[in-house]
DNA sequence: ATTATCTATAGATCTATAGATAATGC
DNA sequence: ATTATCTATAGATCTATAGATAATGC
């Protein structure tokens, strides 16, 4: 009790983590403000030292979450590695450390501006890099194709998550990958 | 109070249809129990002579969810059409008659196996539906192909209703049909 | 007699705050 | 003196149940 600015500046940064990583694997209302708290190793009474409200947390994990991801971006030169990567059943299986736009899609959705704000700009981010490795002349194609693309493995990546028969799961992420992969540019392999 | 068999069933069906709507529009978790029966003009108490727990009403609005739609397969020969009315501002903005795939994708990940079934029995139905319609000799490749359509909707559709700017909204709604459309069998009018 | 519904409430859980405690940092 | 954290709790909300009431239906 009583620690330093250094000590606050790595609680809340734990914090952060823990929720960022939760709201994933249990959706933004799936775990409260305590249970978080305790993840971090801390009590709920520090909480609002930290936030001024529940929402305020859930827009920066959410932001949190995006930038931790930013080391995808890098391996993603290869987009067709990137495409059987993220429909994959490592990634299905573990959405507390995957992508927060597949994850979080539906809550979004019934979330307040802030919030989708903050996932607005990761859209328009994500769809920007993708057109800027598409092999399209015509600018509204690339764009539209990137749509489809950011699309299809939103939509695959929640089915697969969905679907309680294993089978049909691993077939939908790989049907849809097949159908995806031959639309990008750069040697099949 | 004390009322008939015949009253109990309509009073039933009410419940049930109130939920399939809110839930559409709220999420799984969005509305409890009480909201729910006084929208179908109840009060809380009699929830329990008309379900076991909450769970079972989830499961059971899932399924009147799906089957309210089946007027949707009618119009769906014509599938440019139905791609286009799927990913049309009217459904976005109507989640609560719309798919139930697309707005509880993400909640029913993190359901119980009896949803989860419930709706993976639908995803079997839909690809089936849409594998029937389709105009590719490789069974394979059809049913791949099926599951991209059905992806790329579902991921649209939640985009489209993530994103907090109206542009991007649109343009996703239509950047994504106009990549569907012409994959499809049939004349291109 | 049975039961569909109502009012009322127990018990769990969640957000947010109050006040105490023990460190930091001027 | 300030503050980061703790314990404790107020107040709201949610699921589920108990017991009363007024109809149905044998």
């Amino acid at each position: 009790m009583g620690h330093s600015q250094a000590e606050k500046a790595a609680t809340h940064q734990r914090i952060v983590d823990v929720a960022a990583r939760r709201f994933r694997e249990l959706g933004l209302d799936g775990i409260g403000v305590a249970d978080v708290m305790k993840e971090a190793g801390m009590t709920v009474g520090g909480f609002y030292k930290h936030f001024e409200s529940r929402d305020e947390l859930v827009t920066e994990a959410l932001g949190a979450a995006f930038t931790s991801l930013d080391a995808w971006e890098a391996r993603a030169e290869n987009l067709a590695q990137a495409v059987r990567d993220y429909l994959s059943e490592a990634h299905r299986d573990a959405p507390g450390k995957g992508c927060a736009l597949g994850a979080l899609l539906g809550d979004v959705g019934r979330s307040n501006e802030a919030t989708r704000d903050v996932f607005t700009e990761r859209v328009k981010h994500n769809l920007a890099f993708s057109e800027g490795l598409l092999d399209i002349k015509d600018p509204a194609e690339r764009r539209a194709r990137a749509m489809l693309q950011m699309s299809a493995c939103l939509g695959a990546i929640g089915l697969a998550r969905a679907v309680s028969d294993p089978v049909l799961s691993k077939e939908i992420l790989d049907g849809v990958a097949g159908q995806l992969i031959p639309l990008l540019p750069g040697p099949p392999d």
